[in-house]
DNA sequence: GATGAATGAGACTTCATTCAT
DNA sequence: GATGAATGAAGTCTCATTCAT
């Protein structure tokens, strides 16, 4: 399914690069990782880089085109197929996406958010490509969102219209991020998710693994 | 109230390059904007730039600093002191918000987002400062939040912990900062808006000017 | 003799800051001295500078001219009038110039060298009147060495032409500036204070305070 | 003997810019060279530099490491090989010391001195490294002047410690140095090389090529 | 006349990117 | 095809110096 099996070996340099250049630009921004960090991060030749990717910037495209579709699957995907319940559901990516932050801010004692979004924010206003695949990404979370609001409402557990409450939900967890990279505490994500279990009516629930 | 009267020249002119440089870092990014085209922008020679400030981050510090307070006065002052009915603050906050980023996407096509937020994600991981000093203003939003939160409680439209539900309505307003900036809609904030009027109780409340 | 006496004020000041600028001059170098710094360490504004010198280099010009000489009086003078000796003579130049350098590197850990040459050297390709003032300096350090090798000729002690014998030990003096700001041993002044009495027939002669 | 192979191109350029510096910051000093200068008369992109240089000083560095060794065996080794009388050693080094500043002087009318101690005494203060590194060349010299005067005195022309001749020798060297760029007038080696050949105790021994 | 404020020119340095081997 | 070497275009910053008040 989500798996990408790769034929030959430049597939999966290229898919190297990218892997490794996710991970960096994650960690300190765009502007804040040189090509040859990249490339010495990934054991290859700078000029490799470039003979797999126009630029820096196509190289943040791919990222976002690549990593972003992974993270995704990553994150929603996880609890999904045996869960039904949607608290379940929602309670699953938000533990996920704690322990993640929870563990790296450990680590390296900061948070880093959303690695898509982070990106687009900080390319968007010169890369529409990059801010068109980063929405496109939203929206995807808005729809596994608006699919565990449909439910909650199928529940009888709350109300309204689902895709509106799907996106509340899917702002909600963009402001976690928000909030706790900036706050440098991971536990902000926490807070959203359990004010997202209210918002679908399951105030009760908890968050754990 | 709000108005600063400067005695010198010279804090003047540092006040002026402040103002300017938090124009084009909101609307290009801390790296998209060189310090010559601030002291153009300025009108300023740029070393008189560094006469102010140590550094170009130095600078963005500042910004941070100076008008991450302004734009609080800004949006939150606004509505405060007449209305005291915690619904028409919260709208009046919306509706702030979203005219400016209509407006500014109407000019040049791009939302741009909580300006203090954005320098804080782009510099946050090299500068401690602009970080903490952009927490202290998520802060602060989120004290007024949870003033709206505690009147709506008071009020009985709404139930819980005012700090909690203050919490969210602040991560919620960040969340739709992200999106609409991602999704280059400045309706987004709209929906924030309208998702966060239902979370007080006032459902039926209308952001408009 | 060597006093000056300044009647106006502007004399005063434009003679302190000449010597706030030999001082700052000598131990961090022509270039390693900001105007700005002059300026703060003598304590006036830094367009005050401006009226009383041209340029910096106008500026380290009037070092030389005027510190070089009063610099040479302080080590000749000192023991010239009373000790006729040449051995006291020389012995006393050097035990002079070795006590300031020792006292200064204990305090600093650096060993400045000649003040007038150090700027002659620094300068001297771009401005040929330092230079030329330098080696006006030199010549009468070589005057007033030329005079010992005579007394200390006549006292039968050495032999050969006396001015060679000056220009010898005043070269002697100056690579003993060198090798003691190179090495930043004092101590090797004092070797070349030995040498030097050697030279001039007095191997036996301590320099003593 | 003293040739270098560089077997990688990085090599020979590192080694060609190293060496067009040594140069340029012999005839004008370190502050009156600008990286710039340094690129296009090695007729490389200043990105070059910086790629085997860390800085402008660390250039500097490598000048007084490599070309201190080279002048050294330039100046010390030319006659050692062949000629073993101290007297012919010492006026060879004079010799060859003279024609280089003499040939210089025609053509550009300034004396330029000893270029590592010139670039000590200029960084020194600033950069430690730089100074112990002309210190262990300046130390380099006295062995071999030590040598000359251990000869010398085992020829029975000259008498007392052969160290502390050597330094003196070194310290003349030094002088003249100083003395010759100050006066500009290369004759001042050539006075310091008669005495010191008189200091050996060959006074009538002539310095020509 | 003295001072804080401002300037212009140029310094050093760092990228992303391309060229030869 | 992969790699070390080289480049050009900016970028940030620091001077010495001059202008208004």
């Amino acid at each position: 399914m989500n798996v990408q099996v790769f034929a030959t070996r430049g597939e999966r340099t290229r898919a190297h690069i990218i892997s490794v250049a996710a991970g960096l630009f994650w960690r300190r921004n765009f502007h804040g990782v040189a090509v040859d960090e990249v490339a010495s991060a990934a054991e290859v030749n700078k000029a490799t880089i470039y003979r797999y990717f126009a630029d820096k910037r196509d190289l943040a495209l791919a990222v976002v085109k690549q990593h972003g579709i992974a993270t995704l699957d990553m994150i929603f995907r996880s609890k999904t197929a045996e869960d039904t319940a949607p608290e379940a559901r929602l309670a699953g990516i938000y533990h996920h996406i704690y322990s993640v932050h929870a563990e790296l801010c450990e680590e390296e004692g900061d948070v880093h958010g959303c690695p898509i979004v982070g990106l687009a924010l900080e390319l968007g206003q010169d890369m529409p490509e990059v801010r068109v695949e980063a929405a496109r990404i939203f929206d995807a979370m808005e729809a596994h969102m608006s699919e565990i609001a449909f439910d909650a409402i199928a529940a009888g557990r709350a109300e309204g219209d689902a895709n509106a409450l799907g996106r509340t939900l899917t702002q909600l967890l963009h402001g976690a991020f928000a909030s706790a990279r900036v706050s440098a505490e991971p536990t902000r994500i926490l807070d959203a998710g359990r004010a997202s279990l209210s918002l679908i009516g399951y105030p009760e629930t908890e968050i754990t693994g």
